[in-house]
Order: C-alpha cells, then sequence, then structure tokens
DNA sequence: AGCACGCCGACT
DNA sequence: GTCGGCGTGCTC
C-alpha cells in the first residue's frame, strides 16, 4: 500500500503543512508527484498537490483516502515552488500557487475554462434519407468533406438535432483558444554591427551550459535584434524560449518585432489578459503549441520542459520583484531555471540595476557590452538650474525650453515633457532652493508626518521638528510643494494656446484602451505634445519627436528610498533616449533644482558606469546593498500598542540572537503608517551572511502565524521600503 | 477556511 | 435551569 504528502489548499497563513493520505488502488497507477488531487479535509472536500509518494508502513496512524484526480499530467513538473518558499520564507501553498495562472487554481473543484468549438461530423454508417431541405443541405455540405461548426447561424439548430437524434451526425468537441494570432512572420535580413555580433557570438558557444550574461547595452544599440538572432538558433535546436518584459503592454514594439520574426509560435502572457486567455495561453505551452513566452514577471513560470534560453529584457525594472506574498525576484528564479536546464540567461538593460552590475563586474554573470547606438547619434542633453530659472519668475518652463518648444512647433516636430510624480506628498521641499531635509543617519529624505508634526526617517526612526526656514537659502517657503500633470496641461494651454496638447498620466489611461490610444494619437501626429509621468519613457518609439523636457529631474530623488538616486538616473538615461530615434537628431532639456547631483549629471552625459562608481561608494558608506542585504520586516494589527510591544519585542529577539555585523534598525513607523485603521511598523536589517538571518526571521515567522492580534510580513531583499 | 469544543451572560 | 456569544484548536 502506499500513501501520499499532499499540499492542502487552504487559503491561510497558519497552514503549512503537508497531510498524509491513502491511494485507493484504483488510482495507484495514476498518481504521481505533481499532479492535483481532491481529498476529504475534515468535513469539507479540498484540492491538494501531491508532494511526495511512499509506502504505507512510514506511518501509524490511519489515514483517509484520496478522493480523485483533478490532472492526469503533472501540473508544475519542477520544484520552482520549493525554492520559492526557501528564498522568500512564504508557505509553500502561495508559492505553488503563485506558479499557477489563477484559472487553474482551486475554485469549486472543477475546471470550467477550456473553451471548445462544437464541429459537426457525418456517420458513414447510416443510410437515412434526410427530409427537409435544410437537413440535405447539411448532409451535402459534409458529404463534400467540408468542415461544419455547430455555433455557424446559417443553420437551425432544430434541423442539426433532429439529424443527431436520427443518428446522421454526431458532434466532435474540439478545443480552440481565445487569442488566436495571424500569422506575420516576415523575414527581415538585417544587418548586424560588430557590437551585436561579438555578443551573439559570446553567447552562442554557450548554449549547452547555465550561463548567466548582463548585456549592458545603451539605448538603441540594438539588443532586441540580439536577443531574436539568439533565440532563432535556440529554436533550431528545437528548445524552447522565455522572453520576460517588465509591463508587456508598454513595450508594444517588442512584441510586434517578435511576431513578425517569429509568426505565431509565441504565447503573450500578460495581465491584461483575461482569465480564459491566461488559461489558453498557458495550455498552448503545455502542449508544446508554442516555443517562445513573451510575458510580464509570472512568466518566468511557464512549464516549458526543454527551455533553451531565458531572457530578461530592462532587468533594473522593480516590476520584476513580486510585492506581495510570495515576494519572490523574477532575476532569482530565472538563475534557478537556467541552472536547472543548463543554459543561458541574459539580463539586458540600457541601466543595470546596482546589483546586477556588480554581480557582473565580480565574475558571477558574464559581462556583455554594446555602447553604440545604431545608425543614430546621441542626443545632446542640455541640464537647466532651476533656482536660477525662478529669480528671473520662470517657475514651471525654463527659457531656454520654452524657445525650443516654439522652434519645434514651428517646424512641426513633436515634443515630450515628463513631469516626475513632484515628490512625496510628505515630504518638505523648499521652494526657493529646492533643499529637501534628509536624515542624517540614512541619507533619505524626512518624511512629514502631519499628526505628530514631525519629520521622521522611515529606515531608523530618526525624528527632528518640522523646517520653519530653509537652512540652505534662508528662505520661507518650505512647503509640500506639488505640481500634477494636469496643472501643467492648463499652464500649457495658457502658454501655446495653439499647441494641441495630449496627456498620459493614470488619470488619462484607465479608461479601455486609453494608453494605446493616446500613443497611436500621438505617433500620427494629431499632437504636438505630450505631457505625462514616468509611464511615458518606457520603450516608446516615437520618431518625429526632437525634444524631450524634464520638468523635474530631481523630484524622484526625493523619494525616501536608499534606490532613489538609481531610480533618477534610470528615468532620466530612459527618457534621454527617447529623443531622435528617427532619422532627426533631438534634444533632451533636463530641468532641476539640483543639477549639481552625480545622478543628474551622469544621466546627462549618458555615462552609466560614472554613475555606478559613485553610486557605489555611497551604498558602502551608508551599508546599503550591495555591500549589505536588506531585510524589511513589517509589523501589523488594529490594535497600535500591541504592535508597538510586539515590534520591540522582535527587535530585541533580533539584536541578541544576531551577531553584531547586522544591522537591526528600528522598529519605525512604516511608509505608510496606518492603512485602513491597521497600523503599521517596520524593523529594517542590514545584513551579509544569509544562513542566521533565515533561521532568526524563521523563528519569528513561526511564532507570529499563530498571534491573531499582530501579523507579520518579511520581504527579504526589498526592492522598495 | 470551516467547524467543533468549550466556558461565561440574558432569556423562553 | 438553557441558548448562544465567539476564543481556541484541529483537520491526514
Amino acid at each position: 500500500m502506499m500513501v501520499a504528502d499532499i499540499l492542502v489548499e487552504l487559503k491561510t497563513k497558519k497552514m503549512d503543512q503537508t497531510f498524509t493520505y491513502l491511494i485507493p488502488d484504483e488510482l495507484k497507477e495514476l498518481i504521481k508527484v505533481g499532479i492535483r488531487v481532491l481529498v476529504p479535509f475534515g468535513h469539507q472536500q479540498l484540492e491538494g498537490f501531491v508532494l511526495k509518494i511512499y509506502p504505507k508502513e512510514a506511518v501509524d496512524y490511519p489515514l483517509k483516502p484520496i478522493t480523485s484526480l483533478v490532472d492526469q499530467e503533472p501540473i508544475l513538473n519542477e520544484e520552482l515552488w520549493a525554492y520559492i518558499a526557501k528564498k522568500t520564507l512564504s508557505n509553500l501553498i502561495s508559492c505553488y500557487q503563485a506558479m499557477l495562472p489563477s484559472a487553474l487554481k482551486a475554485k469549486q473543484g472543477f475546471l470550467v475554462n477550456k473553451k471548445y468549438e462544437i464541429y459537426l461530423e457525418l456517420n458513414k454508417d447510416t443510410d437515412y434519407q434526410p427530409t427537409s431541405d435544410k437537413q440535405k443541405a447539411v448532409v451535402a455540405f459534409l458529404k463534400a468533406g467540408r468542415q461544419l461548426k455547430k455555433s455557424v447561424d446559417l443553420i437551425s439548430p432544430s434541423a442539426i438535432n433532429t439529424l443527431i437524434k436520427k443518428g446522421v451526425i454526431f458532434e466532435v468537441k474540439e478545443e480552440v483558444y481565445r487569442l488566436n494570432d495571424e500569422d506575420v512572420k516576415e523575414l527581415s535580413s538585417l544587418v548586424l554591427n560588430e557590437e551585436q555580433n561579438s555578443v551573439i557570438d559570446k553567447v552562442l558557444i554557450n548554449l549547452n551550459t547555465f550561463s548567466p550574461y548582463l548585456l549592458y547595452g545603451v539605448t538603441g544599440s540594438g539588443k532586441t535584434e540580439v536577443y531574436m538572432q539568439v533565440i532563432t538558433r535556440v529554436l533550431s535546436m528545437g528548445k524552447e524560449v522565455i522572453v520576460l518584459v517588465p509591463e508587456i503592454s508598454l513595450t508594444p514594439q517588442l512584441v510586434e518585432n517578435f511576431k513578425k520574426r517569429f509568426g505565431h509560435a509565441i504565447a503573450i502572457i500578460h495581465s491584461r489578459l483575461s482569465e480564459g486567455e491566461k488559461y489558453d495561453e498557458w495550455r498552448k505551452i503545455e502542449r508544446k503549441e508554442v516555443a517562445i513566452v513573451i510575458g510580464a514577471r509570472s512568466a518566468i513560470f511557464a512549464p516549458f520542459t526543454n527551455l533553451g534560453l531565458i531572457i530578461i529584457d530592462e532587468e533594473h525594472s522593480q516590476t520584476y520583484k513580486q510585492e506581495n506574498n510570495p515576494r519572490y525576484n523574477t532575476i532569482d528564479l530565472a538563475l534557478w531555471r537556467a541552472k536547472r536546464h543548463q543554459i543561458p540567461l541574459i539580463l539586458g538593460s540600457a541601466t543595470p540595476s546596482i546589483e546586477s552590475y556588480t554581480r557582473a563586474k565580480t565574475g558571477a554573470y558574464q559581462l556583455l557590452v554594446m555602447e553604440n547606438r545604431v545608425n543614430r547619434q546621441f542626443p545632446q542633453v542640455f541640464l537647466i538650474d532651476m533656482k536660477e530659472e525662478i529669480r528671473h519668475n520662470h517657475k514651471i518652463l525654463s527659457r531656454l525650453l520654452v524657445d525650443k518648444i516654439n522652434d519645434r512647433l514651428l517646424k512641426k516636430e513633436q515634443i515630450i515633457l515628463l513631469l516626475n510624480r513632484r515628490g512625496y506628498s510628505t515630504v518638505i521641499t523648499c521652494h526657493n532652493c529646492g533643499y529637501t531635509d534628509k536624515c542624517p543617519n540614512c541619507d533619505i529624505p524626512l518624511t512629514y508626518h502631519k499628526t505628530s508634526s514631525m519629520m521622521r526617517c522611515h529606515y531608523c526612526g530618526y525624528g527632528s521638528q518640522r523646517l520653519e526656514i530653509c537652512p540652505s537659502c534662508k528662505s520661507v517657503d518650505i512647503n509640500e510643494f506639488g505640481m500634477g500633470t494636469q496643472r501643467l496641461e492648463e499652464f500649457m494651454h495658457q502658454t501655446f494656446p495653439s499647441s494641441r496638447l495630449v496627456r498620459m498620466d493614470i488619470d488619462t489611461t484607465s479608461k479601455k484602451g486609453g494608453h494605446e490610444q493616446i500613443i497611436t494619437a500621438f505617433r500620427r501626429h494629431e499632437f504636438d505634445i505630450l505631457i505625462g509621468t514616468q509611464m511615458i519613457s518606457k520603450g516608446l518609439d516615437f520618431p518625429n519627436v526632437t525634444l524631450v523636457g524634464v520638468l523635474n529631474g530631481d523630484a524622484t530623488l526625493n523619494i525616501p528610498d536608499f534606490r532613489s538616486a538609481e531610480r533618477t538616473f534610470q528615468l532620466l538615461n530612459q527618457v534621454a533616449g527617447r529623443a531622435g530615434r528617427g532619422d532627426l537628431t533631438g534634444e533632451v532639456i533636463i530641468q532641476s533644482y539640483n543639477i549639481d547631483h552625480y545622478s543628474i549629471l551622469k544621466a546627462s552625459t549618458h555615462d552609466y558606469v560614472g554613475f555606478y562608481q559613485e553610486e557605489l561608494k555611497i551604498r558602502q558608506m551608508l551599508k546599503y546593498p550591495p555591500y549589505y542585504n536588506l531585510c524589511l520586516i513589517k509589523m501589523l494589527g488594529k490594535d497600535y500598542d500591541e504592535v508597538v510591544s510586539e515590534a520591540k519585542k522582535i527587535a530585541t529577539y533580533l539584536k541578541e540572537e544576531l551577531s553584531s555585523d547586522n544591522i537591526i534598525l528600528g522598529p519605525s513607523s512604516a511608509n505608510m503608517p496606518r492603512i485602513n485603521n491597521v497600523f503599521f511598523l517596520q524593523i529594517i536589517i542590514k545584513f551579509k551572511k544569509t544562513d542566521s538571518i533565515v533561521k532568526a526571521l524563521t523563528f519569528i515567522n513561526d511564532r507570529y502565524r499563530t498571534n491573531n492580534k499582530v501579523s507579520i510580513e518579511i520581504d527579504l531583499n526589498p526592492v522598495r521600503i
């Protein structure tokens, strides 16, 4: 007799254990590790996941038998979910669920997701003579050997039903997919430059070994073409490819290019697909009907069995980190799968994350460099000191930017204006000189807390009085200054009354297809000026745009996060890459209160390596990644005092348990100290060795699993604090 | 998550 | 004397 360990689908944190069930004789041959089953659990029938099969002798307590199977074949063939659980300290069930498209997750216990088309076929063993014209038509049609869908409404269902009843024809059900791409394969014969060829060659020699690469290629250096060349080779070996992009709706061009090159061998997975569509794309992968998957984060779970290559484009993007449980980092998982399949992983970016570039420098990744733009020049970048402009009463647009806008409007060329969301509303900035109050310990902007009227550091808890006079310029004009895109749009209308403006931000794109509509309209030159937030900076090609203005180049520096300089550099670099992608050369104007900051200076000279070196010094000085790892522990509960006292207990425990080379900060109030009457506190740990930390964290995790007043969330290596 | 078991207040 | 409040704990 055999038994099986089953991971039961219970939606509670408290459960993270398996239960053992008897395998009944009739299921003996069908049960496999990795399939889902139905089991009796208490008074209910629940879905579970088979983890292990072994002889009954090992168990000495009474067992219930497995009720039935949900799948015929294993649904997840890799133990990646166990790795996720280990890496993120989350429970097994949530990890295993994270890997499935939600349509496959346990609902009422049955699957309703396949879509069928019903075809009619002729039964050759009958000699029934059709009685009506309609019936005759149907039979004749089928006798001619043509395919007939039941859903065609030219034929009345009653005629068909009669024929079925008489046994003349029968129904054949066939699974169909909701999304079906027309084959747009079109082989382009592109001539590659030397850099591209050299990069491709380096990857091609290692197709059968675990080999992670960081492809650092400036914007416009032709990374997509490199990807496609390598993919072509991998496909020719009969292997499969996963391509990850930050957010598919922001990279329509990459998707288009892939469709053109590879036709319909591609499955595309993204968040805007319906559940049914996602399920179908998943099925295409399972059934080996596609060999390439393009998708956001979760596409790393694509159930390929003969994987040959993984590509992560824009590897520095924050979207690769899942922000709720399990808080996995897609790059970690990609490394795991690449290692398991002994294949290359290409991480591509024009602005690699500090961590990734460090790994490339230290040899963990092989560094591939593409420094030249294909057929074009870098745009010229002008840095404008807004402190100076304000003295001339130009608060929003600098004089140079106004001139250039007028010039482009005359020439019928297009303009993009980027307005970073001005600071966090709670960050206090001097209106006059741009000074922001920072924590002396963490170099992070202090956050204003209205309730206590205090400035606080969210990392270490440092507090000080709200500034009344700017220590830098003695101005009293210190405020939660903010100008949104909406106000800018108004201002632009007044200043350039004859120009056609369009605004793109969360408000204007939330409507159905708003995003694509605005982009298409702008590309067709229905508008002269596009005003938008960060979302316009990503992967869009507008040949006629020759001027990009960044209104608050330093705004993202004020976000209280140690990565704010890195983000600022990435954003500005990306934006600068927007100008002059066509035949016309572009110009970029960056306005800032803070033109001396290295992230802005280095972005203006397109100097990634220079930025990297500056940033690295600061990371080392202040003990941030890559020198130290970070862990964020959030404690939350409805009873504030309770949360505070538990948070203190946790901090004390950590200080006692961990050696002194670990730095424990807090508890301090979280970025959002209260959401929906739930209070949040946080502790940050800076550490070097993961093992002892994981041990302590696991202990805390287990302990609070049963505490229903205070719960904790652990984020190892958070991307945002 | 359900659902039982269990030990304290207001009711036919 | 009971009915029922939801706190605690178990489910192979």
